[in-house]
DNA sequence: ATGACCCGCTTTTTT
DNA sequence: AGCGGGTCAT
């Protein structure tokens, strides 16, 4: 298997030693270049397991493994087995293949091994996701009685994560914090550290930090690593965060192969603590590297790369884009009355798209929240158009599955409180609220882990009566499975479901439902058989290998199911139209791309994050528009129902700047009628200079088609990208763009209509 | 003291 | 819609 290279690429790809950048726009073969880069290092002669290559989704890490193999052919691919997430547990050993993963799950496989090395974890320590996250938050406000509307578990963890994201120990954020408020999430920040610590559970940013940890203050081990991995690679790189860095950063400055890849104008994740300015730490830190860039892109249509090119504005984009790629189809901008209506036109083209011959796997639809996918599935099972749905809600996120994961964990770990208090009265055992706190404090007085002072129930009596034997069953239930932790793990979580007696409590409960969530434990047994047969041939593969250690199966499944999100395990079928976020599609590539709801205040988001501003909207829009090889369609409604309600919407402002472009907009003809300040005219009247006066100043009264009778209250800008806030009559202040509102300057309502 | 039931708030993006 | 927090019947 061959495939072309452009020079700069082949210089990337032939280059082995030595710090390198490869900084390059959207489409111009980043990943095309790591992949040849790792079969070039591989056929000349360098040992494929001294190879670490680091992805940004597990789903990217095995089709960069599997392209990898394809391009060093039958004889050479087969040196390395297709493993995946599963694949060899040992990280220090399995010279034969190379390390294709993301950070976290790299993390969480060196501390599978090391952890224990850093008091007071162990090895089985328990990963906790964003759900054991809240709870655990939830527990502490309570401790430190502090009420959740003034500490909303979410925004607490994202500052607790920021901080960690950026290094900061609770006791560094306690002393920059300035206000109460602040010292008081330091003093949260304190206790969930504290509270991870006796219950051997780190989040997803402890992974990360832990290694940093482990690096620096376990000399051998970094050592190690470092004779193991001599060739380090990062694909985009623009959205690693501190930690992330400082990681490949020991790993290679010894050696210096280290090999970083990515574009900052594709930043995304700054509210993750991801930052470009990691490739200015590069720069200082490995001074003497090569910088390639690549400016020719292979993905996109000339028309859709001058819309990217406009999105990006001077704003960033200084790498200019070109293409060889022949003419295509215009983009299209279709405005739509409602989300349903939306739904209907975007069905509408799939429909046709595909009887022109698309394959529905080349067709994706994305947009900036996951709730927008709702309207979209219920229009698609309408029509029998076959999709599926990347993220969102996922099988382990279900409440019925959590649960028996959770009494998988407590049989596992006595110190996994998280996971004991979810199930502590689930089925109902007669244990209550009161109890439960009762039994907390003996807990806390007696300086145990809930877990532990389960244990030893007999020894202490704070507790009687209904809620005793209720804890007495529950304790012998994960008894029972305790003695089951050497059984295959489809007969531990067999095991689990009906020890609990998890069944009946469904049928009893949730008299609507309960069939659906019982296919879903079904799917778990069947999910967890699976990772044993992985699991088995892992380790049929390895016995050879006197130096091969098997990591606990309990383990790495829930690992998997921690790390991996659910939309990356699911294997994709042909003929799907493929619904997710933009942040998901970050990597990925369609023939033809739909984005929906490009609406203001949807993107760029209300509540887009302080630090990085609406620039970040943009660039995520730049990323989605981007990901269109033939053909890109962006949508937005004049309606769109919120909760209950519905909610005028009005386009994003990124739509403004893009008139003048080849872009074709097109209205929804139910909307057109006759207003005459509303017609294609205005798409071109954009020119300040030929400022006419339209009427629309403050204290004018309009019209609007769907709105209503106001009042203009401030205006901005001009001609049709001009922006004015009207004060309606009937649903109050709203911001419109004059180029897209149907608005009609109308005389004053009669004084009499005034109330007095 | 427990648990069934109702109400109000919530929804940005994710490893 | 889904969860925590409240109320009320057992
Ligand atoms: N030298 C080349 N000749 C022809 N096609 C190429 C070349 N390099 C890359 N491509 C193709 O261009 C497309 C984009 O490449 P790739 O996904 O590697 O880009 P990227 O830089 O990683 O993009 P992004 O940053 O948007 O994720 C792919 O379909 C790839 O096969």
């Amino acid at each position: 298997m061959t495939e072309a290279l452009n020079p700069g690429q082949k210089k990337a790809v032939t280059s082995h030693r030595g710090p390198m950048a490869v900084i390059a726009g959207p489409g111009s073969g980043k990943t095309r270049v790591m992949t040849h880069r790792i079969a070039d290092l591989v056929s000349a002669g360098v040992s494929p397991g001294s190879i670490l290559a680091i992805t940004f989704t597990n789903k990217a890490a095995d089709e960069m493994l599997r392209r990898t193999i394809a391009l060093l052919g039958p004889g050479r691919g087969a040196l390395f087995p297709t493993s995946g997430f599963l694949g060899p547990s040992s990280l220090d050993l399995d010279e034969g293949t190379p390390v294709l993963r993301t950070f976290h799950s790299f993390c969480a496989r060196l501390l599978r091994r090391h952890l224990h090395r850093i008091e007071p974890y162990s090895g089985r320590f328990s990963i906790y996701d964003t759900a054991d996250q809240q709870q655990l938050i939830g527990t502490i406000l309570k401790e430190l009685k502090l009420d959740r509307t003034s500490f909303p578990p979410r925004a607490t963890l994202s500052r607790i994560s920021h901080w960690k994201n950026h290094m900061t120990s609770p006791e560094q954020a306690s002393e920059e914090s300035t206000t109460f408020r602040e010292k008081e999430l330091a003093r949260i920040f304190f206790r969930y550290q504290e509270l991870l610590e006796e219950r051997d559970a780190a989040d997803f940013d402890d992974l990360l930090i832990l290694v940093v940890r482990l690096l620096r203050e376990h000399p051998d081990v970094l050592e190690r690593l470092r004779a193991r991995f001599e060739y380090v690679m990062i694909d985009e790189f623009q959205d690693t965060n501190r930690p992330q860095y400082l990681m490949a950063k020991l790993l290679a400055e010894e050696h210096r192969n280290l090999c970083v890849t990515g574009d900052p104008d594709q930043s995304i994740y700054s509210w993750r603590g991801a930052s470009p300015d990691n490739f200015l730490r590069f720069r200082e830190d490995f001074p003497e590297h090569i910088v390639i860039t690549l400016d020719q892109n292979y993905r996109s249509t000339p028309q859709i790369l001058e819309v990217a090119g406009r999105l990006a504005g001077s704003e960033f984009g200084e790498r200019k884009l070109f293409t060889d790629n022949p003419d295509g189809a215009e983009v299209r901008v279709q405005q739509l009355r409602d989300e349903r209506a939306e739904a209907a036109q975007i069905a509408d083209h799939i429909e046709s798209w595909q009887e022109e011959g698309c394959a529905a796997s080349e067709i994706a639809i994305l947009y900036r929240v996951n709730s927008l996918s709702r309207v979209f599935e219920e229009e698609f099972v309408r029509r029998r158009i076959l999709y599926s749905v990347v993220g969102g809600m996922s099988f382990y996120e279900r409440k019925e599955v959590k649960d028996i994961l959770a009494y998988l964990r407590v049989a596992r770990s006595t110190r996994d409180d998280v996971a004991l208090q979810r199930i502590i009265n689930v089925p109902a055992r007669g244990i209550g609220k009161v109890s439960i706190e009762r039994f907390e404090d003996a807990a806390r007085d007696a300086g145990r882990s809930l877990g532990e002072h389960l244990r030893c129930l007999d020894g202490h009596d704070e507790i009687r009566g209904k809620a005793k034997k209720g804890l007495a069953q529950l304790r012998d239930v994960i008894e029972t499975l305790s003695e089951n932790v050497g059984a295959p793990l489809s007969a531990q979580v067999a095991v689990a479901i009906e020890a609990s007696g998890y069944l009946s409590h469904l049928e009893r409960s949730e008299p609507e439902s309960w069939q659906e969530r019982e296919r879903n434990l079904e799917e778990l047994v069947a999910a967890a058989t699976e990772t044993q047969e992985i699991l088995s041939s892992v380790a049929a593969r390895a016995q050879n290998d006197p130096e091969y250690e098997e990591i606990d199966p309990m383990s790495l499944f829930l690992e998997r199911i921690a790390l991996v999100t659910d939309a990356e395990m699911r294997t994709e079928e042909k003929g799907q139209v493929s619904l997710m976020t933009l942040h998901a599609a970050k990597g990925l590539e369609f023939d033809r791309v739909i984005i929906a709801g490009v609406e203001e205040s949807l993107i760029p988001h209300s509540r887009h994050g302080e630090a990085a501003g609406v620039e970040e909207e943009r660039r995520l829009l730049y990323v989605g528009v981007t990901r269109a090889r033939e053909q890109l369609l962006m949508t937005h409604a004049s309606w769109r129902r919120r909760f209950q309600e519905r909610e005028p919407r009005i386009p994003s402002s990124f739509l403004v700047e893009l008139e003048g472009t080849s872009i074709v907009f097109e209205r929804d003809q139910a909307l057109v009628k006759s207003s005459s300040t509303w017609g294609q005219t205005n798409w071109h009247r954009s020119d300040p200079g030929d400022d006419e006066d339209d009427g629309l100043h403050p204290g004018c009264w309009i019209r609007h088609e769907i709105l209503g009778r106001g009042v203009i209250v401030r205006a901005q800008g001009h001609g049709a990208s001009k922006r004015i806030s009207v004060r309606f009559e009937e649903c109050g202040e709203k911001q419109l763009v004059v180029g897209y509102a149907p608005v009609t300057p109308i005389s004053p309502p009669d004084e009499e209509w005034e109330p007095c």
